[in-house]
DNA sequence: CTAACAGTTGAACAGCTGTTCAATCGTTTG
DNA sequence: CAAACGATTGAACAGCTGTTCAACTGTTAG
């Protein structure tokens, strides 16, 4: 019994290439059925890169104030005390990454949320952050 | 008609903080009601660091090899093609948020996830990067 | 005890990121 | 047309981030 499925599967790796390539044991078994598991790589880029663009606080707050209403630039730089620039800058990459759209009105630009999943991941990351509190 | 919701509401903002302070027209009603829709600062700034702690590539992958199975450092670094170091330094921080947990046995640190919302997450991520494809 | 080794840690460093500032564009208004 | 102004853009810069490297800890095996 002491010996449980974390030693008998180990191999030293042959191309190891972990730090200086001391000897390695790794579960050969169980990588390769994760591996077969793993998400394709650009899929897993642009999960990452969305993650990343929800992951910063001026951003964040963007899309919180777009949930509950549609905006123009002034308006959001208002709303976080911020100049208009920098919104315009984040806005610029909501935009790219498909987060929010925009509505043009003479000189103002409305923006608002294009995604409806936004809104479920936000949600779901407000659970995950109340649980420990 | 030309007079939409965009100009009637409009005044000139008395503690105007955007770029040089030129005179510039803000919702007040509509910001102030979005204002009180608003999560709490330290809620937004949770969720900021929780998005951004998952949109690193290198964690991303680590999130989705844990969800397949539990996982020892060496073999999350056999996984990803880094270094022991590397997938250790990176391990904390999910540590840290509470996204991981592990497990020890010997000399041996067998990780796994520590939240059942983290799943949902990616779920909801993947269906929306998978939406324009 | 000593050697081996899985894992952690801190310092250093290169590369990235967000804000600021100034210049510019486009639309509206007088 | 010119002035006003909402919005965008590019350059610059400070601050942050992830990897690497080397040193270290703790456990196991001989």
């Amino acid at each position: 019994m002491q010996n449980k499925d974390s030693r008998q599967d180990r191999k030293k790796a042959p191309d190891c290439t972990t730090d200086t390539c001391e000897i390695v044991y790794v579960d050969h078994k169980k990588v390769s059925s994760v591996i077969r598991r793993m998400k394709p790589e650009p899929v897993v880029q642009r999960i990452a890169e969305t993650f990343k663009v929800l992951g910063d606080p001026t951003r964040t707050k963007i899309i919180f104030a777009l949930s509950a209403a549609e905006l123009c630039v002034c308006d959001i730089a208002s709303l976080l005390n911020t100049t208009r620039s920098a919104v315009s800058h984040q806005l610029r990459i909501l935009r790219n990454m498909r987060l929010v759209k925009y509505r043009k009105e003479g000189k103002m630009v409305f923006y608002s949320l294009d995604d409806s999943h936004i809104n479920n991941l936000f949600t779901e990351c407000l659970r995950h952050v109340e649980e420990y509190d």
